[in-house]
Formats: structure tokens, sequence, C-alpha cells
DNA sequence: CTATTTGCAAAATATTTGCAGGAAT
DNA sequence: ATTCCTGCAAATATTTTGCAAATAG
């Protein structure tokens, strides 16, 4: 998760012409604090249960907003919900995909092989994404 | 791309109680020998210049199948149509933002990487994507 | 006060499915 | 002959968009 204050968040808004308002603000403490890589629809039902209001079109355009401010990106998976993700650090993914649960994993290793690759690779390198598959504790029993 | 024959296929289809129609071959034929990591829509349309009559529910179907076989992975990318990849080693998509042309690139190190992080993670592994946003010559010019 | 944002509902996009006729084994 | 497959069109699923009313700065 990104490490960024309420205040933080509302001058960084501002600073880019947007305005802080209370939908907004839920939907970015929501995402950028959580670990689990949520769906748009899991972001939206949890935020219904404090706040009866909130509308799935306002997720949809903050979650849209906040990859363009660059605080999370969009990991998309067959034809299902897309999971949005706040960690910007290089790590895996670590995906199962029978309880389709995520978490991430970060590692000298991981690093070091980005490190290498964007060597390897050239060019001009934008972004990246390593997703493993493993099936989970829970699923395994 | 999977480097297999059309006899190959045929028997590979029947064995698992499959039918070897020309629509399937067809679709098979174009997914397993491209490089460019077709969409559906890019695929039926391609075909359909040579047989009017193929239709989408069967590229989808054909698809389906493939990816079942384990002939093919489905690479999912925000909410544009899936892109389907018959590389089944370990490599790296290398995708141009911009243009979203997506190409492989293969080395000894993403093979060392893959080899280690096995081991780093453990669990019980199934498969794995790495993905790195490039933008391409063309695009840069 | 003004420009932006919200929520609703309708639209758009991509893929899947049911089914009747047709083809492969 | 039988079972599987195709193509059509309708259904589904997810996300986006237009617009009038509401709100932040």
């Amino acid at each position: 998760m990104s490490d960024i204050s309420e205040h933080e968040l509302k001058i960084l808004l501002n600073k880019n012409g947007l305005k802080a308002t209370p939908q907004r603000i839920a939907v970015c403490n929501y995402i950028l604090q959580s670990k689990e890589h949520p769906s748009a629809e899991k972001i939206l039902s949890d935020l219904r249960k404090k706040d009866k209001t909130i509308s799935q079109a306002t997720v949809y355009k903050t979650l849209t907003l906040l990859k363009k401010l660059g605080l999370v990106s969009e990991l998309s998976f067959d034809k299902k919900h897309s999971r949005f993700d706040p960690n910007q650090t290089i790590h895996i993914n670590i995906i199962c995909p029978q309880c389709e649960k995520i978490s991430d994993f970060e590692s000298q290793s991981v690093e070091d092989f980005w490190a290498n690759i964007k060597l390897e690779v050239g060019g001009l390198i934008t972004g990246q994404r390593i997703d493993v598959y493993k099936i989970c504790k829970e699923c395994q029993e």
C-alpha cells in the first residue's frame, strides 16, 4: 500500500485540480490501505456498508483517477472483475487460481531480477507486472 | 508458438473426444503459429478473410478449448480484448502501452529467475505471467 | 459563484450461452 | 447412427458515459 495521509491526499487532489469529496476520500482510503487487491465491486459493497449513498460510477471514476495519478494499478484476469493494486513497488502478485485471493511477495531477488531485466530488455520501460499462480494454503485442504 | 503439426493436432483433438472440424483447425493453426498474441476479434476478422462463414462463437469456444488443453494462455489487459499467447515457455511479454503490440522476450536470466522464484515462493505453483511495458520503436518516433 | 463531482440509468464493450440444423467419426 | 459442433441471436457481465442536481473551493 502507498503510505499517504488524508491530508497529503487532499493536497495531491487539489494540486491536480481535483476536489476532495467525501466519496473520493473514502475510495482512496480504502484502496490505498488495502492489501488484498480488491475489485471495484468489493470496494463498492464494503464502502456501502458505511455510506449508503456511494455509487458504482463514483468508484469506477475514482479508480480511473488514481490510475492516472499513478497511485494504483489495474490487474485484469480473464473476463472477471479487474483487481486494483496500490503497491507500486517491484513485487510479485501471488494469485490463488481457486479462491482468487491475491497477496504480494517482495524480495531482494525480485528487485535484482528487475534491475537486470531493465538492462537486458532496454528501451523505454514504463512498468511491469509479475504474476505467480499458486494454490493457497486454505485451498489445498 | 507451440510447434504442433496439423496431423498431431487432429490426434490431440480426437484423443480428447473432440472433433477436428475445419473451423477448429483454422483457429488452432492461426493462434498456434501467431507471434503477436492476437485478440479473439483479430483472429475472427483475419480468418473471415479466407472463410466467410466462421463465427465469433466458434472462435471463442475454440480458444476456451485450447486453454483447457494447455496450448494457449489468455492475457487480459484493462477492459479491452484479451490476448491469446501460444508460447508456453517461460518468457516475458513485452507490451507497448501505446500501440498494444506484444512480443516475447526469452533469455537465460528469465529462466534462472523463474527457477529461483519457484523455490523462494514455494508451495503449489501452477503458472506465471511476466509483463513488461515498453514503448516500441515505432511509437517512439 | 463557478467548475467539478455525484448518482442514476442507459449505453457500450466483450464474452458466453441456448438451441436447431449440420458435420465428423 | 450418434455424438459433437456450428452459427445465430439473445443473454450476461463488467465498465463507461450523459446529464441534471448537488457540492467543494
